[in-house]
RNA sequence: GGAGAGAUGGCCGAGCAGGUCGAAGGCGGUCGCCUGCUAAGCGACUAUACGGGCCAAAACCCGUAUCGUGGGUUCGAAUCCCACUCUCUCCGCCA
């Protein structure tokens, strides 16, 4: 959510930001109703002024024994007008959040103009990709063959775009979660969170799921909780409503979750494999950072997820969003992409925004520069490091050899009590 | 799930037979005075949001709202009524 106050005082500046990403609001309406939404605001707190001292001096007659009757009958008109005002402006107010919620947030001067996503920018690339002397195969084809994945069991027992992870498989999934929590909790100084799985509707609002994006929720039936789509939701919300400490500034959290995704738009997509599933695992890392440092913390918060690939040798490469393939909150993202030598290109596996005071407005937190000091908004930064289905995934792609086997990358080792290699069964 | 108790400012805690209560008192904090130093003592100040004064900001001033949340009664609600949420205690259930 933008801040009303800037928007009234740089309506230009919104409507170009809107322009570049593609998006159609009428700002114009906005103002008006906020115009409308002042007017009364102010005609309704002078009656409240009058109301407050005329009940003063009933008081008084009250008490020196004198009739206030008439005073009293005026006031009862003079209360039934707020009544009738509060309801106007209730309204208003609501149709006013609501027009301001659909302002997506400014993006960052150096987010590159474009339509879609083929109009995103590579920044870098990191290994190459692994040359085979036979035809490699899908990572759904690896798994099952080693019995590592059953899709197949998953559709009887939850349905489409779910899976079994099994033996070997469950245990590389494992160790990949442990392994990149580790990595960020011991060596990147984030703290490890461990979040729970169902928020209120407030959380999904705070960090912008709702209510633009309801469709691509699972709410429990009858009840206010969702569970979540990323660690982002419970993570952020953590600090909601809250304002904390400057010096404690920036913190940064590392937390594993499951995700659950009903990919309402996606129908016919990724429908194989472990892609685009409706639940996945996932460590993601929040940040809460001062506004002045927010950009840094980004270009930080990418080489900390990078980092994991380079461990697992994995080739990637980086593309920073273009203003029209730019998420809703974000004013900056970095998308890591893998290489999948089954499907011969690049996957999503990271995505690492800067969402500058956007959520944090929305979700009311503040951080104080200075003790007594006026709070001000942090900023909120997140991302994935990483998604640890797809980094499974690019692990049996990437490591497959000729035999069907598939090599475990040596950082995981440890975590897989030495298991060099996925053997066939 | 059943029974009971509670929710007030940064914290603790009064007020709860409706009127001058943004809210006593204390703690903490800031500034000043005093003092060889420290401790103690004295005095003042110490919430947030929104609107307006002021479509340059800050400061300042005025107003409004805020005593868990939402509604109701009333000229007037922290105080009365209703619903909900959360916390605590006991019982039951459960990993």
């Amino acid at each position: 959510m933008l801040d009303l106050k800037f928007i009234r005082k740089n309506p230009d500046l919104v409507r170009a930001a809107i322009a570049k990403r593609g998006v159609d609001f009428n700002l114009d309406h906005l103002l008006d109703v906020d115009d409308e939404w002042r007017q009364k605001v102010f005609t309704v707190e002078q009656l409240k002024n009058t109301r407050n001292t005329v009940s003063e001096e009933i008081a008084r007659l009250k008490k020196a024994g004198e009739n206030a009757d008439e005073k009293i009958a005026q006031m009862r008109e003079v209360s039934r007008s707020i009544k009738k005002l509060d309801e106007e402006i209730r309204e208003l107010g609501e149709k006013l959040q609501g027009l301001l919620l659909q302002i997506p947030n400014i993006p960052h001067a150096s987010v590159p103009e474009g339509q879609d996503d083929s109009d995103n920018v590579e920044v870098r690339r990191w290994g190459d990709p692994p040359q085979f002397a036979f035809e490699p195969k899908n990572h759904w084809e690896i798994g099952e063959a080693l019995d590592i994945l059953d899709f197949n069991r998953a559709g009887k027992v939850s349905g489409a775009r779910f899976n079994f992870y099994k033996g070997l498989g469950a245990r590389l999934e494992r160790a990949l979660i442990n392994f990149m929590l580790d990595q960020h909790v011991t060596r990147h100084g984030y703290t490890e969170i461990f979040p729970p799985f169902l928020v209120n509707e407030d959380s999904m609002r705070g960090t912008g799921q709702l209510p633009k994006f309801a469709e691509d929720m699972f709410k429990v039936e009858g009840r206010d909780l969702y569970l979540i789509p990323t660690a982002e939701v419970p993570v952020t919300n953590y600090l909601r409503d809250e304002i904390m400490d400057g010096e404690l500034l920036p913190l940064k959290f590392a937390a594993y979750s499951g995700c659950f995704r009903a990919e309402a738009g996606a129908a016919g997509r990724d429908t194989r494999g472990l892609i685009r599933q409706h639940q996945f695992n996932k460590v993601e890392l929040v940040k809460f950072t001062r506004p002045e440092e927010s950009e840094e913390e980004l270009e930080k918060l990418v080489h900390d997820a990078e980092e994991i690939l380079q461990l697992l040798k994995l080739p990637y490469r980086i593309v920073v969003l273009c203003s029209g393939d730019l998420g809703f909150s974000a004013s900056k993202t970095y998308d890591l992409e893998v290489w999948m030598p089954g499907a011969r290109k690049y996957r999503e596996i990271s995505s690492c925004s800067n969402f500058t005071d956007f959520q944090a407005r929305r979700a009311n937190i503040r951080y104080r520069p200075k003790p007594k000091a006026k709070a001000e908004f942090v900023h909120t930064l997140n991302g994935s490091g990483l998604a640890v289905g797809r980094t499974t995934a690019a692990i049996l792609e990437n490591y497959q050899q000729e035999d069907g086997s598939v090599a475990v990358p040596e950082v995981l080792q440890p975590y897989m009590g030495g298991v060099k290699r996925i053997e066939m069964p």
